[in-house]
DNA sequence: ATGGGGGTTCCAGTCGGTGGAAGGTCAAGG
DNA sequence: CCTTGACCTTCCACCGACTGGAACCCCCAT
């Protein structure tokens, strides 16, 4: 199979896989003419990385991951261990985001948004606020 | 004013007020020296910048914000416009991490998370999966 | 004069790709 | 047999927003 059509199988894009060869994450085969070979298992490697990825696990994550997976004699504990700290890694950005929204949000209330120049956000942004 | 004292009264480490300064942010005078001098104006950006920054902003962003909040003409609609535009995109971050954070949530309660080897995790995140 | 704590420039690395140039390969159509 | 076009290859540069570090300069106190 050649990396066009993997892409399409695994949904990763072409660039991606070669990047993610670079990096040792896939090592696929060569054929006579240069072109990458990859297996079936290189094409589930891949989809599995494609899902991981959306799911916001790190590049490194994913490499543990993947060594999982492909290891038949895994104890669970440790996938769910990683699970539960991408979990929390995700809380925390969500709990930043929320902080930001809220702040915005505030200011956005307090300003008239119409054409005079007077306005609470840029305010709270300048030496005298307290943002 | 020299660049360490801006950085501690602005919170702005001075390396990324001389990556400010590359970029076109700010532009504080020099000193015979070649010190890099600030002026109280300066500060007033810098912790802006900060500011902004800390609620998420882009620098391009950053730079049409400092570019109304130095125009006593400016209409406070645009900035509010700004401001509602960078609502929606935290809303959608936060919504991507939701999703991500409930679906890992989910595969996580499934996992006995023991020595054994059978993981629900690694089985959605392979080919037969459908996270 | 020496030491330490500023400052300066410039280059490289971070993370996870993405875009593009220059060139090799292959199957189909004229 | 040749050309076209779609694929493949490598390599290098770029994105955002810094951050680390090397090598060097400057100024003040001892």
């Amino acid at each position: 199979m050649n990396i066009g059509d993997v892409a399409a199988k695994s949904g990763v894009p072409s660039k991606t896989i070669r990047y993610y060869e670079d990096i040792g994450l896939v090592k696929p085969a060569r054929s006579a003419n240069g072109y990458r070979a990859f297996r079936d298992s290189d094409v589930h490697k891949l989809t599995f990385l494609g899902r991981a990825r959306a799911l916001g696990f790190s590049i490194e994550d994913c490499r543990a991951l993947l060594g999982l997976y492909e290891d038949e004699s895994r104890a669970s504990a440790e996938v769910k261990a990683i699970a539960q700290h991408q979990i929390e890694q995700i809380d925390r950005k969500i709990a930043d985001l929320r902080r930001m929204r809220d702040t915005l949000a505030e200011l956005v209330s307090r300003c008239a948004g119409d054409d005079r120049p007077d306005c609470p956000i840029l305010e709270s942004l300048g030496p005298g606020g307290k943002v």
